[in-house]
DNA sequence: GGATTGACGTCTG
DNA sequence: GCAGACGCCAATC
């Protein structure tokens, strides 16, 4: 079994999210070629099962903090998010677009 | 084993 | 430009 599971895969990118960056779900699944945005949320669900998967940088298309309400604590995800230095009001990331990062970036890392 | 749900995204109206 | 509906594919009930 050389290859993991697709949501592996999916934690193995969400790691690959650098500090004070966030990734958006259709990224990650466009990435994986999962076919489905909703195959990256369901296997970030699962992703407490693992640890070290900074699943709260990973934020739906408008930059919102979707999957808040499946943390320990609704507002886990903006306390982390803020303690990287990434603005969030509202629960909506400000500047998404430029926190943005694209598991692309992680090819020519560098 | 079928139907529903789900941390989403894109299209059409 | 905003709102609603559909499609994705897998897991759970």
């Amino acid at each position: 079994m050389s290859k993991k599971n697709y949501y592996q895969d999916v934690f193995e990118v969400t790691k690959l999210i650098p500090h004070g960056r966030v990734s958006t779900y259709g990224a990650i699944a466009n990435y994986l070629s999962l076919g489905s945005a909703r195959m990256v949320g369901w296997a970030l669900n699962k992703s407490f099962v693992e640890e070290g998967v900074p699943a709260h940088r990973v934020v739906n298309r408008k930059g919102e903090l979707s999957g808040r309400i499946h943390f320990p604590s609704p507002t886990m995800m903006q306390e982390l998010l803020e303690s990287e230095g990434i603005e969030v009001v509202d629960h909506v990331i400000r500047d998404f677009k430029a926190k943005y990062w694209s598991p692309s970036e992680a090819l020519g890392e560098d």
